[in-house]
DNA sequence: AAAATAAGTGGAACCGGTACACTTTTATGT
DNA sequence: ACATAAAAGTGTACCGGTTCCACTTATTTT
């Protein structure tokens, strides 16, 4: 465990001044000779120096880090979201911190207090919806802010970057109505999200288009985390006149209900037809393959970092970027059409 | 976009010196009035003062930071343990540096040359193979590395958190010829790598002590990317004489195999019985329930994050702590009972 | 009541880089 | 050759905290 050499350090054993290290150090900065420069280079190397990024980042507040605030990262959706932000990030020479808030907002903000000390560029979350005063002073602040897969609607000068909530809600339902569902029911997240009220409002513009009754026993709001979705699925397929087709919009949930619908024995699609909100591989492993509704994460991925990035400065004038992608419905083989539904 | 205040700014708001305030932000660091210190508490909050993190760091390596160096995050075991580690992380004020490598040696070694910049205080790593000089000069900086997971034999003075491999490989493989199996098969990861070798050794064991014979057809390695599990899940079909059974552990292809398994119509457990290694929540979903070899993902995260923060100082001396945790046998309904195997 | 001790505060050096203003060396033009 | 410009290099004041030390003002001890 040797004491790391400084700049100074490299400067005495190259016989140099610590100015033309620095420029050795950030190329363009200013003219080194070239026989300096690799002098200079070779005493690095064989001193094993490294600059400190702490030291240079109290010069600027340098865009060299974003905060990456997810729910939690067990969920696949957000997992792979990290994925494609760290790579994006990285492709782009910036660090990722990375942290979680458990859906708590609580947690929430002791983690953005602190990336509110740790200086950094940008912030890319998945709100739980509270603690609106630290996000305005964190936009105040000139650190960039942009909401991934939800929003908070009273926060409206918030970049976002989701999916069509609403649309693919509805083209996931109307495809059920199409295959002779009038017994549609879902499971959304909290009506406190807007990703769970957008699916919402999508799921009942569908039913209108089809001409299908609203029955407000068929809306399921669940939780993001515990055995939310399960519960829903229970409570839905014991109401008096259960559903003959079900859509999960609640990715989170996914498998905790298609779990309860196993375990109550329910024959997909024979009895319940189903359509989720997620992607992972096992999707079309399962028997039947089931239908989905595919985010397209490197998207969301790339727009946010993007987004967190570029209004490192000035911009801050316009009105906010709201990015919306398409989400993509892949049918495979857990619908089915009802034939004698008149 | 307001200008951030800071130290300087809060002291003369409060008619105080710096110094005061700093003991103020540091309690236990120096005696301070307490009508002082509500004060200088009051100024802070209508200034909306927060102390630079980068300024702190500067005169200390603080062992606030550390690094999180995974081969990617879209793999559901590495997702996890990476939730695993950032919540124990911050339960103890600490914060995470997400990278991750892609299984690429070039792209390790600048991950850990950023790391040393920004002097982390520990890393925990899911290493490639290769980098050794760098792994070694982190120790020597006094870095505390982890490798969790895998690890590097030729770097026997690491600290390793990982199950135990060759057990689990072994325990799985004993269950298959319990149930009458002579021919089984194993996909396991690259023979470079420990998990690979490890569970591969674990599984002839179990070979010898059944008295069965080892064909080398039956012993698949590969890459933990790419289709590489699927083509050798074709392979292994594809021989002469094609196994009744089959380990895959490998995590991260075992999405890859099952697909291809599926497409040739293979019969689970009917033609083929399976046991893998993840612990997924859709293996229990799939038809029929697979048989699973479960890590404790959580219990890996802890030791790491516990070693990565131990040996802060000093310790340096003893030998390296090498953590192996126990693999969880489940057996579900992916193994079938050799009848007429004599 | 004098001396010793403790509490509260301020001044300034320092951490390790960066960058500006400036001096010295080398190259260029005629 | 000589003036002049460009290149190379140096000294040092920052950035925003922390901390040591000196100093002043209470509080306690005997």
């Amino acid at each position: 465990m040797q004491k790391q050499p400084t700049i100074r350090d490299v400067a005495q054993a190259a016989g140099v001044s610590v100015a033309v290290v620095s420029r050795v150090l950030n190329p363009g900065s200013g003219p080194v000779a070239a026989a300096t420069r690799s002098r200079v280079n070779d005493v690095m190397k064989t001193l094993g120096y490294h600059p400190r990024t702490a030291a240079r980042e109290l010069k600027f507040g340098p865009p060299t880090t974003l905060g990456l605030l997810l729910a939690d990262v067990s969920n696949p959706f957000f997992a792979r979201l990290a994925d494609q932000v760290v790579q994006e990030a990285h492709a782009r020479g910036i660090q990722v911190l990375l942290m979680t808030t458990q859906e708590d907002d609580q947690l929430e903000s002791e983690r953005l207090a602190t990336l509110i000390e740790r200086r950094v560029s940008g912030i890319i979350a998945t709100p739980t919806g509270n603690n609106l005063a630290i996000w305005k002073q964190l936009q105040d602040l000139g650190t960039e802010v942009v909401f991934v897969d939800r929003s908070i609607p009273s926060l409206p000068e918030v970049d976002v970057v989701s999916i069509d909530n609403f649309e693919s809600a509805r083209s996931a339902t109307a495809l059920l109505a199409a295959h002779g569902h009038r017994r549609i029911g879902i499971i959304s997240g909290p009506a406190a999200s807007t990703t769970g009220r957008d699916r919402i409002a999508g799921y009942r513009q569908a039913l209108e288009t089809a001409g299908l009754e609203q029955d407000e026993l068929l809306i399921r709001h669940a939780a993001f985390r515990g055995p939310a979705g399960g519960d829903a699925a229970s409570a839905l397929l014991n109401i008096e006149e259960p559903p003959t087709a079900l859509v999960v919009a609640n990715t989170a949930q996914v498998t905790e209900v298609l779990r309860r619908l196993s375990h109550a024995g329910i024959d997909i699609p024979g009895t319940l037809s189903v359509i989720v909100f997620d992607d992972s591989p096992w999707t079309e492993l399962m028997t039947p393959a089931l239908t989905i509704v595919r985010q397209p994460i490197d998207l969301l991925a790339r727009h946010s970092v993007q987004l967190a990035l570029s209004n490192t400065q000035g911009k801050r004038s316009g009105k906010p970027n709201v990015i919306r992608v398409a989400a993509e419905l892949v049918e495979r083989s857990s619908v089915a059409r009802l034939q004698f539904s008149k």
